[in-house]
RNA sequence: GCCUUCGUAGCUCAGGGGAUAGAGCGAGGGUUUCCUAAACCCUAGGCCGCAGGUUCGAAUCCUGCCGAGGGCACCA
């Protein structure tokens, strides 16, 4: 159990003890909540229960800290309770509980996982860009933010499949298919003019190229009707491949690529919302296409599923896609990242998924604002000349993949992000990733002379943990778990970026003020070896939820 | 117009009811006969967009206003 919890039970338990003495009168359901307060004379847990519950006990909230920590039963763990105006209750840590806890935390594998209740069974949907083009900038932060994520509920025992859905369907992927097959008959001299709204951009005749080297004038000769569609498939495909391996290049591999065509088959899920939602009544016939009466179930409109043309919108296949999920493959909770263009989607889409037989409340949608690239002052347009995109392979190449991750992680969500190549790149020595893998690397290259010097942590003795700067690093190693608590119910990757940072400015700290290797002082070297170990457990495993290497020398 | 995200140090960002608001970069200064100086330590720098409200307590919650991004398609 994590210490700040045994703190809460401490004060439940002293709550409850006060009420059967008599001392106060019984209190209403209320959750106990501790924190971390800011300043170290105000301990390493604060409540403010007596604050809280002053009102309906009817005693001063100072009186009633008083009585509450006399209730308070004793901890190993606690050294001292303290009462602070204008109402707080202060717990201090002992330091040869901290101390203790390096033990506990060097020898164990799981540090950090906590224990997870309900829904076991997660799919994290992300990136999904579409496969008409290489992925950009943008989708490297939802890369970023999905893998951390799903790295981070996986660590803590849940099954998870991440998966990227491909949108192989539809009016683009037509479009694209017109688009290379012009690009093809250039390449092999003949006149041909890029279709209306087509794929301007270059890497589409590089493509062409490819397909041509690999079949020559194969699909010159054919003149039937499906050309079009083949060749289109073929650009998907190659498209497809590229995509993987770009998003390998930062560390992100899915488990599954679900085709969007694979949902319009004959009895596929496609048919199966449309004649469940005709069932429901809650479609109707309008200017020539289908509209779902969204307007009734409280959206601000009706939303069109099939277009006058016969071909379903973006929209049905995606609730048939999230029937599929919910329905068929039956996950308890489904997690969607999308870039924030997409908010307007997110409750027409619970709407429909909940008319359809499904929960929305197991969907949630993860929004992350959109990126803007800098080079120092200059603002670089994502898109440059019409169609010509910054690809994320570009910037992977310029910055390096570790702080790529790192940037797009960095930043919470909801906030728009700035990308500065030139602080990534040229700043490189002061780059927040190297701050945090040198600290990785420092302690590796410490227990390497450990070795040499034939020292190691069997002896130690956790008692002479006693600098302030190492009861520091032992209580930020022990914020670990709530970290991840954090990450996971707040869907809220970023937290780990700056843990890992403050981890590392901890140890960095230690390192200048503990000198480890001590041949004269072999219990206390052993002692400092053992919360190097510690350390580097919960460093490592941080950047690795990260999706960041952790160098052993740099 | 409606919906939504945001506005915190010169810059990039944390903190999202709690006590005297934090980091990094940038600025100024100091630290190395000793485990990696990609480090450490110190200093300067803030009406937390503005105005009301709720609360014992507001950067945080509510309302309004100002400013920025995104959305409001028979695009995805």
């Amino acid at each position: 159990m994590l210490i700040r919890d045994e703190i809460i039970l401490l004060l439940e338990q002293a709550l409850k003890s006060a009420e059967n003495a008599g001392t106060i009168s019984s209190v209403p359901n209320h959750t106990v909540t501790v924190e971390h307060p800011n300043r170290q004379e105000h301990g390493n847990f604060s409540s403010n229960l007596p604050l809280k519950i002053q009102g309906l006990v009817k005693i001063k909230a100072l009186d009633l800290a008083k009585i509450i920590i006399e209730h308070i039963p004793t901890h190993d763990a606690v050294e001292r309770v303290e009462i602070a105006p204008p109402g707080f209750i202060n717990f201090f840590l002992s330091d040869k509980w901290v101390a203790q806890q390096a033990s506990v935390i060097a020898s164990d594998d799981s540090f950090g996982q906590i224990s997870i209740t309900g829904e076991k069974s997660i799919q994290i949907e992300y990136v999904s860009a579409n496969p008409t083009g290489p992925i950009h900038v943008g989708n490297g932060r939802g890369a970023a933010i999905g893998s951390s994520l799903a790295n981070t509920f996986k660590f803590t025992g849940y099954q998870v499949q991440q998966e990227y859905y491909i949108n192989d369907g539809g009016t683009q992927v037509l479009i694209f298919g017109q688009t290379l097959y012009a690009r093809y008959l250039q390449l092999h001299g003949n006149e041909a003019s890029l279709p209306d709204n087509g794929y301007p951009g270059s890497y589409m005749i590089d493509l062409a190229q490819e397909i041509k080297n690999q079949y020559g004038g194969d699909f010159m000769e054919q003149n039937n009707d499906s050309v079009i569609e083949q060749i289109g498939m073929l650009g998907i495909e190659i498209m497809i491949e590229g995509i993987k391996n770009d998003l390998k290049q930062i560390g992100v591999e899915f488990d599954s690529w679900f085709s969007e065509k694979s949902l319009m088959k004959e009895n596929g899920q496609y048919r199966q919302i449309m004649s469940i939602l005709t069932e429901k009544n809650q479609i109707t016939e309008r200017d020539g296409a289908v509209w779902f009466t969204s307007s009734e179930l409280g959206e601000s409109k009706d939303n069109v599923l099939v277009r006058s043309d016969g071909t379903p919108t973006y929209y049905a296949t995606d609730i048939a896609y999230h029937y599929e999920k919910f329905i068929e493959r039956k996950f308890d909770r489904v997690i969607d990242i999308w870039g924030a263009d997409h908010q307007g989607h997110v409750s027409r889409l619970k709407a429909a998924i909940d008319s359809v037989g499904g929960n929305s409340e197991g969907l949630d949608v993860l929004l992350y604002q959109l990126v803007t690239l800098r080079r120092g002052d200059e603002i670089v347009p994502l898109s440059k000349r019409a169609g010509e995109i910054v690809t994320l392979a570009n910037v992977v190449a310029e910055v390096g993949e570790d702080a790529a991750r790192y940037f797009f992680l960095a930043t919470g969500a909801n906030q728009p992000m700035e990308f500065d190549l030139e602080l990534a790149v040229k700043q490189s020595d002061d780059n927040p990733v190297y701050y945090i893998q040198y600290a990785h690397a420092r302690i590796s290259s410490i227990l390497d002379l450990a070795v040499e010097q034939k020292l190691d942590s069997r002896n130690a003795n956790t008692d002479l943990l006693s600098d302030a700067a190492e009861i520091k690093l032992i209580v930020s190693l022990l914020l670990f778990p709530e970290i991840v608590e954090r990450v996971l119910s707040d869907l809220a990757p970023h937290h780990l970026a700056h843990y890992a940072r403050e981890l590392a400015a901890s140890f960095h700290n230690f390192y200048g003020q503990c000198r480890v290797v001590q041949i004269e002082k072999p219990e206390l070297s052993s002692s400092r070896l053992l919360l190097l170990e510690a350390t580097r457990n919960v460093l490592a495993r941080i950047l690795g939820l990260m999706g960041i290497s952790a160098p052993d020398s740099m």
